[in-house]
DNA sequence: CGGACGCTTGATAGCCTTCAAACATAGTGG
DNA sequence: CCACTATGTTTGAAGGCTATCAAGCGTCCG
């Protein structure tokens, strides 16, 4: 049951019985991936819907000689990806943690969506939402220094593992590697590693053992120069 | 009448006749921008729906010191914005050169969608496009260098402008100044003005007067590791 | 003609990368 | 149980790409 899917597009709609079940009904079987491993990979042919129940993973592009750039992350609830244009997906996604992907036929999914208004209308909030965030990366490796830029990673994870109450009293689980910060920030390892040291020296943060410690979110949130208006999350959850 | 943009939706889907008149009388008003006016501020209210006619513009996002971050170009045929998750638009839309824009109603425009499920795909592949260059933009910004940045900007505006036959012969009009250029490459004015110059020099390309002549289109993709796939234009358009 | 704006150039500085290597931890196989 | 390997973290030194600062130039326009 992808009750965690079935959360965010309410955060969005109200759905009815009927929408709540066939949306159960459409995502029955589960995989589990190991910290790692690919969950999708880039122009892999498509193999039908898929939605996070658990654990994290990032969505990434590359360049031919072997860079990589992550482009947000997904969290119990996200789609691996919204459809439909080509035959082939064009962004890979990677497991970092642990993480439970429920899959389902992307036809069946589809017709769901068109005969279903609720349906629709919370796919159609959930992608503006990602189209933001997208954007909110754009400017993070545009515009902001290293600093700023792991920084707001970390308030951009935190706020929206809160707002599905999957972080509390400034914890959460982050069993992300210094590399794949990097490769979200758009640095090097060295250069991640130097700067999360400054922070934690700073008493602001810390990343331990896969788990992330915010010391001090105001702090944190001002370097940062974290608005959270671009998640567009109800006021409730923030 | 939004011709530029039925013929974006019909670039992904077969409109009826039906839905064509409807999308032609939902866009009635109509503006023109000069070079540089605000088409849309950010954290403006919404307005309305908007689609871009003729010209160009450019979508950025801002951080309180003033510094600014494009997040991506409109052509005509795009929306200003898809929606509507809260009241005010997350993002900002600058003219570049003299650029029109048709209005309409943005409940109207909903209701259209609703109702006419060709109108609906389309909306819904035309923002999975731009979710995709969107996300192609925290690629290049991520891990290009300077020159591969602005090479790829150029690359990807004369792919889409001939996939709507905006542009052939390897000249389009680019009104844009090398700070905007600057603001959409993460880097600074100085700085691109040098990049400019060596692409010039290297006889690739050159801006001169708004307009973008590509001497060597081979040898710029090649330096901007171009490929066209993340656009998911349709193969007649490439 | 003065001012705004955009383009250009030079000098200097610094953020971040690159290169190289050491260290820690966990898992594997003998 | 212990080499042995793989992966991730940490540290140091050096260099380069890009930013910053400052100024000059050209053009357009009121």
């Amino acid at each position: 049951m992808p009750i965690s899917f079935i959360r965010r597009l309410e955060s969005f709609v109200q759905l009815s019985e009927h929408e709540r079940r066939s949306l159960n009904r459409a995502f029955e079987g589960r995989r589990t991936y190991g910290p790692g491993a690919d969950i999708l990979r880039e122009h892999d042919e498509r193999l039908g819907m898929g939605v996070v129940l658990s654990g994290v993973a990032g969505r990434y592009r590359s360049l031919g000689d072997g860079q990589r750039q992550f482009v947000g992350y997904l969290l119990p609830g996200d789609l691996l990806y919204f459809g439909a244009l080509s035959e082939r997906v064009d962004c890979g996604v990677k497991a970092f943690g642990s993480t439970v992907v429920a899959r389902g036929s992307a036809q069946e999914f589809m017709a769901l969506s068109a005969q279903n208004a609720g349906i629709a209308l919370g796919l159609w909030k959930a992608i503006i939402q990602d189209l933001s965030i997208s954007r909110e990366w754009t400017l993070n490796v545009g515009r902001r220094n290293a600093e700023q830029r792991i920084a707001h990673l970390i308030c951009e994870q935190y706020t929206r593992l809160s707002a599905i109450g999957a972080a509390e009293n400034n914890r959460f689980v982050m069993p992300i590697t210094q590399r794949d910060i990097a490769d979200s920030a758009g640095l090097t390892t060295v250069h991640v590693n130097r700067v999360l040291q400054r922070l934690k020296r700073d008493e602001l943060v810390r990343i331990e053992n896969g788990v992330c410690t915010i010391q001090d979110w105001a702090a944190l949130a001002d370097r940062a120069k974290f608005d959270p208006f671009y998640l567009h999350l109800s006021r409730s959850a923030l």
